[in-house]
DNA sequence: AAGTGACTCAACCGCAAAAGG
DNA sequence: GCCTTTTGCGGTTGAGTCACT
């Protein structure tokens, strides 16, 4: 395994490593320590750089370092923390005990991502490819609608979608952008119920994902057409943030998860309005009932779909499905064992350092 | 059994940040 | 404040392995 060595210059040695090399690292180590990894190995009698002693102590001979297959928990844990984090893998490691950074940037790469993709979620954004939705559904509908060995989603490496009202919504989805970027909205433009349920698979997907401190979402703008981060919020919402704040003595950056649905839930979002506003925000706003909520009135608005986590009195149909109701023996080796809508977050996982 | 392509993962590379002088 | 060195990180590579034909 490994890279061949591509040169021997100062007599420094590349390239896998030997067991005799091996054990003269872990004995230099469990005697001196590992202070100065550049002279390390000239004291250790290794012909190998510093750097790659570190590379090979960290990633390899750790004592504590956890081999063998991934745990469910351990995947849940690095979508969820992917979603939040990106490809910070070493932030990432730090959560998991006894996982390597280069570990988890592999098992992300191998399995997690072709997974995501398969399912048709975006693994950078976790969010639909409505991108690839789009243009399979002008594909599937016209030109290529008859033609059997044209197929996108085969190109593309995603899942084949054998829910063609997967595509329509995708396209209404799509449209209803269009639509609202050339203010040709109709004020009582009814929401297609298949976006509804489209939204409330994503939902679920973001609750598999986003089961963290609201505070999280400060950092990475997590591009979610569904999820605006706190930064997202209009300079109204936060003022009933800074309100909360104020009437309780917490720094916005301390708000409970608990506590900001419910505050954001307060506050009537259907006059939320800003340049970027969320794809569907206005029709769903105006006249949708996603939730199932106790009050079937409801304006959906984002603060709504943000509190979908277990804590939410909330619940959404648990028979939904997944993106196209479809999930392989591969999807429900990762999720089907665990109930998105009952998922917790690993104890393992102290989101607060992320501040 | 042999050939082939896909997959896995240890190790390397280059860059950036941090530390030291 | 500037330069050099060291450390850490993320992206990429490619030999070995596996699965399929």
């Amino acid at each position: 395994m490994g890279r061949v060595p591509c040169c021997e210059k100062n007599g420094v040695k590349k390239g896998p490593w030997t067991p005799e090399e091996d054990q003269k690292l872990i004995d230099y180590i469990q005697k001196h320590g590992y202070g100065n990894w550049r002279t390390l190995p000239k004291n250790a009698g290794l012909q190998r750089c510093g750097k790659s002693c570190r590379l090979r102590w960290t990633n390899y001979l750790r004592p504590d370092i956890k081999r063998g297959r991934f745990s469910l928990e351990e995947e849940e844990s690095i979508i969820q923390l992917h979603s939040i984090l990106g490809n910070k893998w070493s932030t990432i490691a730090s959560h998991l005990p006894g996982r390597t950074d280069n570990e988890i940037k592999n098992y992300w790469n191998t399995h997690i991502k072709k997974k995501l993709l398969r399912m048709g979620i975006d693994p950078i954004t976790h969010s639909p490819r409505l991108d690839l939705l789009y243009i399979s559904s002008i594909l599937n509908s016209s030109l290529y609608a008859n033609s059997s060995n044209f197929n996108i989603q085969s190109l593309l490496g995603m899942q084949p979608i054998e829910n063609t009202d997967l595509l329509k919504l995708a396209s209404s989805l799509l449209l209803s952008q269009q639509c609202k970027d050339q203010n040709l909205c109709p004020q009582n433009y009814q929401c297609n119920p298949q976006i509804l349920n489209h939204i409330q698979s994503h939902v679920q997907y973001q609750n598999l994902v986003q089961q963290v401190p609201y505070t999280e979402m400060v950092e990475p703008n997590m591009m979610n057409p569904y999820m605006p981060s706190f930064t997202d919020l209009s300079s109204q919402q936060h003022s009933v943030l800074n309100d909360w704040h104020r009437n309780n003595g917490t720094s916005l950056s301390t708000i409970a998860e608990e506590n900001i649905p419910q505050l954001l839930s307060s506050y009537n979002y259907s006059n939320y309005s800003t340049d970027n506003q969320n794809l569907m925000d206005p029709p769903l706003s105006e006249t949708t009932t996603l939730h199932s909520n106790n009050n079937s009135n409801q304006n959906l608005s984002f603060a709504s779909v943000l509190s979908t986590p277990s804590s939410s009195p909330t619940q959404l149909n648990s028979s939904s499905t997944f993106i196209n109701g479809s999930i392989t023996e591969d999807e429900r080796e990762s999720y089907g064992s665990s109930n998105m809508t009952k998922f917790e977050i690993p104890k393992i996982l102290d989101v607060n350092e992320f501040m």
